[in-house]
DNA sequence: GTCGGTGCAAATGCTTTGCATTGAT
DNA sequence: ATCAATGCAAAGCATTTGCACCGAC
């Protein structure tokens, strides 16, 4: 339960876990407690939990697996409250809703690091992410060109093996 | 009801929706008629009928405006029977379900035409198609390097007024 | 004491399924 | 005759919501 002690108005200071680097950890919880409170909301212990879980799942997660992480972590937190959780993180661009398959909505870590291009494979239905290079700046040129400003993307390649 | 009466084993021949040129409207009835068969499945008048629908909605649906669309048209076509139409659509990669937002997930025709990147406005929940030029080749290249066929991919972007 | 927040259980709403009937070969 | 398809109504299931209670400022 470490991004709940992290102060606003100090240099944030939660403990990663492993597969973490700080410089993504930090943002992220900053960037949640802000966007609470403009909201005139509260950062609890529940919604560091979910966020904390979330962080610890790198990559690609559903409902039901980000509930039972939190529970096999020890957390007690509602379903009620990971799902009023979960739009908090999706209105403040943090987490995203992304479709692979038919069965299951998933999402997304979507702050704070590079937006992840999914590669799914369409023979075994494993997931993986790939960075395609130029792809941002092609975006953001699109955009500009429409007077827009990009707030982000998602990619999804479907492949599989020959 | 016009796909229903074209014949797998002669050129293909319907009478595709204005919008529509013919040279997507004959494979993708092909393409589901081929399918159907190969799993000893039948070319139904409702799968059609849901078909046809689909076509004339260009771009990107979600089911209940095709069910009401389907019997604007003054088809009559089950629910369930729309569903499990659009399940085998989806097997034969004629659509693919899309998130866009958190409400509703969005269906797009993708057979028969080049995928369509969409361009999602955050700020009035439009959305318009794009197209990104060198993306596929991009992307096959990625595949290619990684051993692997690519077959399909999906862009969405998002953006908004500055 | 005023506001949110939480958990529980009930409700919602999209999608799927069981079943009896119908239709095609 | 057989095998699959349809429609209806019921079931499923992920997600949301109403409500009573709790806790922070």
């Amino acid at each position: 339960m470490w991004t709940y002690d992290v102060r606003m108005d100090l240099p944030a200071n939660p403990t990663p876990p492993d597969n973490e680097p700080m410089e993504i950890v930090a943002p992220l919880c900053a960037v949640f407690r802000a966007r609470l409170k403009a909201d005139g909301l509260k950062y609890t212990p529940e919604r560091a939990k979910v966020l904390d879980t979330i962080i610890s799942m790198d990559g690609i997660f559903h409902a039901d697996e980000l509930y039972l992480q939190v529970r096999q972590a020890g957390y007690s937190v509602s379903r009620a409250t990971m799902y009023r959780t979960m739009r908090l993180l999706h209105d403040a661009g943090i987490i995203q809703p992304v479709m692979v398959d038919r069965e299951q909505t998933h999402y997304q870590l979507a702050y704070g690091r590079r937006p992840q291009d999914l590669l799914v494979r369409t023979d075994t239905n494993e997931i993986q992410t790939v960075e395609l290079p130029g792809l941002v700046q092609s975006i953001e040129e699109l955009c500009k060109s429409m007077g827009l400003t990009m707030r982000g993307h998602r990619l999804h390649i479907f492949a599989e093996k020959d």
